[in-house]
Order: structure tokens, then C-alpha cells, then sequence
RNA sequence: GUGGAUAUGGUGAAGCGGUUAACACAUACGACUGUGACUCGUACAUACGUGGGUUCAAAUCCCACUAUCCACCCCA
């Protein structure tokens, strides 16, 4: 038996990764319209950056991480996502000495032991983005305008993006007790899960998808009517600027996120096209985490979009590439000739392809149409005698001679 | 971690106990006699996820295992 990649990594081949490609240009291009730039981190950290920052009582750290002791017997973790190493990154090199205002993106591989299913691997890929020190909503605005402007790009109209707050240190605790009492007369209707969390993380009952739950929390209190006067008007504020500026948004008071540092506006991008992975792209504000991590008091928001889930949304879009030119060549000259043409026509930037070994006309024609060129050059004794050889523009059918010279070539597969 | 479904060539698949494992696409070569896409011809699974078992006989029945997919959970 033939070795496998290890379950939930996957390999993305050629014909795929095209559209990998398209996705992260796409993002590169839009983001840095917005002054962002990309940050490079490390796939390892220590394990214990993620028990700080994500959260000791979550699923990811309590369950998701690859980690292990490396042979120095230091704890590991493969990431589990980014924004913690991009804020460790922000401390250890004090990029807030010469500007508080940091505003990065970065792409690349994450990791969580799950359960592989449609659109949720073990091996999975990030596109985010975190903005520091800005604690006004216009910050806010931008991010979820700038989320939106990617999408439109990717000429999607799913997913719509949907908007909550989830409040402050100051106003969550007295939503959370509202919350608990109103959910303790209705404990019996909840699912084990939920009854479970009711101590822990009450809030989480909201967006639980199990009858009972959708029931019992049917008149529950939103956390909006608790917003406390600061939040309440940053969150107005926020809603306003996205209006100013025509970003689309849905207000989903229901919504909560996973991790625990999260505080006021959250915003996830949904899709109903995922099955039960909806979210392709989620965040929000984290006020409180560059200081947990040691670093000093600045406010951050951020976002990461599943990049397998975009690709699936992708799914009907043609990203296949085509050379401009295949030579077609007969007998061992003309190999010499075509080989030297196809390399001078390649280092002027024109992609070339031709046969590696001596083949019929028929059979480089065939190849030629498969690679969908856009141009055949046939080349033969009499084409070298002569100095001209015929250029066949393969989608019309047409054919006319051109001089036997890279600049000629060039010239004429350029232009059409 | 829990449930369900499925496993035949590069792909989509037929086959439902009996002896060469359909068909289509893809691929390679060739014919139409220096030109592709159409047409035609030839080649392409000692093999039916793996390991056992039942039987004179199994891809077809039974058992176990493994893998994949989907859902729960969780999340991007």
C-alpha cells in the first residue's frame, strides 16, 4: 500500500491552485489599497500563547492543538490560528514603539485536530488581517468595508456579512447575569451541551442550533439592550460609517465567537452554500488581548477568512492558464531552431511550450489544442530554407508567414 | 469524541454467486499520406479498499479492520 498524506491534510494540486492563487493575489492587491502589509510568523509557538490568548476553557485549546515537547523539551504548538502569534510578533519587536498603529495581513497554514468534513480540514489556510491602536469606530467601519470590497472583487455576492457587540469588561458581566437568569427558569429545555455550558459560557446557548435551545432562548435578552454608553455609541458610530459608506450588514444579536477575547463589534461573513461551515470569515475587536500578552494597553481588531471556503465558493470559475505560443517542428534541425526560439521568445515573456522529443505534426498539433495555445508555429525543412514559417492562430482556424526571428514571433503573438 | 453513508482502472461508473470485469470520458499511438478541435482504428483493471471466512465457484454472501465523505460538536 502506496504511502497517504495524514488524515485532513490535503495536497492541492495544479488546476486548483490557480484559484489559491487568484484568492491570495486578490487579497494581497485589495488589503494593501487599505495601507496594510503582510507579516510572515512562525508555523511553532509555544504552547502557552494560546492558552492565553484564545482561551484555556475553549475547544481549540482544550482539544484541537497539535502540540508536543520539541527535543530541547520546550511546549509547541502548531498554530491554531494567527492572531495570536501577530500580536507576540507586535510585543517582541515593539512594533507599537514607532507607531501604535499596526495594520498587517498575513495567509498561510493553520492547524486543529478535528474531525475532517466539507470545508473543515486539519490542515487549513488563513488569509488575516489585524489593525492596532484604534479604538474609534472608524477603524471598525474599514476592516468590515475592506472585507466586503475583497469579496465583491472575488465577484461574490454570498456570503452578506453579519454585525453584533459583544460589549466590554464594564457592561458583558451584567448581560451574562441577565442572561443566566433568565435561561434558569428554562435549564430543562437546553441540551446537555448547553446546561454544561451554562456556568462556563451562557452566551454560547444563543447560537446553538438544537431545538430545545432555539426554543428556550426564544425572548432572551440581547446583548445590545446592555451595551454600556461607550460601547453602545461605538457601536452606532460603527453602524453609521458602514452606512456613509454603502457596506451591506446584517445586525445578528445572537451572534457569538469562539474565542475569548473578543470584545464589541464581532462580524462574521455567512454563507448558506457551506453546509454547516457558514462562517467564511469571522472577527472582531480584541481590546483586551495585546495587554494580556504582555504587552502594553492598545486596542486590536482582526479577521481571518478560511481559505478552503472561499475556494469552495469559487467553485464554477475558470482560472486555467494557456501558453501563447506552441512550436511544432520536423526533423532534428528544426528541433535545434525551435528550441532556441522557444527559449529567446521565453526570456522576452512570452510563455512557449514545444515537444521534448520528436513527434508527428498530428501528434504536436494535438498537444498544441490541448494546452488551448493561442498560437502554432510550424517549422520544417522548407520553413528553414526559406527563413519564414506559418503561424497558426488556433482558435480561428487563420494561418500567415512570419519571419523566422524571435522579435517577428514576438511581434505578432503579443499583439492578438 | 459520537453518529450515518460509501469503498470496482486516471475519472464517472455497470455488475446483485459462475468463469475474457460492460460502457463512457481521459490518456498514448496510429489512419485521413506537413496542421489541432470531428470521424475511425489500436492499447489501457491477472483486478474489484485490506485481511479473514462461507462455497465446487465471490467484485458479488458473512465478519473484522482501514480509508474517505457527510452530519453532530466546534469553527475559518
Amino acid at each position: 500500500m502506496a504511502i497517504t498524506a495524514v488524515k485532513g491534510f490535503n495536497d492541492i494540486l495544479p488546476g486548483e491552485v490557480e484559484k489559491w492563487q487568484y484568492i491570495e493575489r486578490t487579497a494581497r492587491r485589495i488589503f494593501e489599497l487599505y495601507g496594510l502589509s503582510e507579516i510572515r510568523i512562525p508555523i511553532l509557538e509555544k504552547t502557552e500563547l494560546f492558552c492565553r490568548s484564545i482561551g484555556d476553557a475553549t475547544d481549540i485549546v482544550e482539544k484541537e492543538m497539535y502540540s508536543f515537547e520539541d527535543k530541547g523539551e520546550n511546549k509547541v504548538t502548531m498554530r491554531p490560528e494567527g492572531t495570536a502569534s501577530v500580536m507576540r510578533a507586535f510585543i517582541e519587536h515593539k512594533l507599537y514603539a514607532a507607531d501604535p498603529i499596526a495594520r498587517l495581513y498575513y495567509m498561510g497554514p493553520m492547524f486543529r485536530y478535528e474531525r475532517p468534513q466539507k470545508g473543515r480540514y486539519r490542515q487549513f489556510h488563513q488569509i488575516g488581517v489585524e489593525l492596532t491602536g484604534v479604538t474609534a469606530p472608524t477603524v471598525d467601519a474599514q476592516v468590515l468595508t475592506m472585507l466586503s470590497h475583497f469579496f465583491a472583487e472575488l465577484g461574490l455576492d454570498e456570503p452578506s456579512l453579519q454585525i453584533n457587540s459583544l460589549g466590554c469588561p464594564e457592561c458583558r458581566p451584567r448581560y451574562r447575569e441577565a442572561l443566566k437568569s433568565f435561561l434558569f427558569s428554562r435549564l430543562e429545555l437546553l441540551c446537555e451541551d448547553c446546561k454544561r455550558r451554562y456556568e462556563t459560557n451562557p452566551l454560547r446557548a444563543l447560537d446553538c442550533k438544537s431545538a430545545g435551545c432555539i426554543e428556550a432562548t426564544k425572548g432572551a435578552p440581547s446583548m445590545l439592550e446592555y451595551l454600556c454608553a461607550d460601547c453602545d455609541d461605538h457601536f452606532s458610530k460603527t453602524k453609521g460609517l458602514l452606512d456613509l459608506v454603502g457596506t451591506r450588514y446584517a445586525i445578528n444579536e445572537r451572534m457569538v465567537r469562539g474565542l475569548d477575547y473578543y470584545t464589541r463589534t464581532t462580524f462574521e461573513m455567512v454563507t448558506t452554500m457551506l453546509g454547516a461551515q457558514s462562517a467564511v470569515a469571522a472577527g472582531g475587536r480584541y481590546d483586551g488581548l495585546i495587554a494580556e500578552l504582555g504587552g502594553p494597553k492598545l486596542p486590536g481588531i482582526g479577521f481571518a477568512m478560511g481559505v478552503e471556503r472561499v475556494a469552495l465558493l469559487l467553485a464554477e470559475k475558470e482560472f486555467a492558464r494557456r501558453p501563447d505560443l506552441f512550436i511544432a517542428f520536423m526533423g532534428e534541425e528544426a528541433q535545434g531552431t525551435a528550441y532556441k526560439l522557444m527559449t529567446d521568445l521565453q526570456r522576452k515573456g512570452a510563455s512557449v511550450e514545444m515537444d521534448y522529443e520528436v513527434k508527428s505534426l498530428k501528434s504536436q498539433m494535438r498537444r498544441s489544442d490541448k494546452f488551448n495555445a493561442r498560437y502554432t508555429l510550424i517549422i520544417g525543412g522548407d520553413e528553414l530554407a526559406r527563413g519564414t514559417a506559418p503561424l497558426k492562430n488556433m482558435a480561428a482556424g487563420t494561418q500567415e508567414e512570419v519571419a523566422l526571428s524571435a522579435e517577428a514571433i514576438y511581434e505578432q503573438v503579443k499583439k492578438g
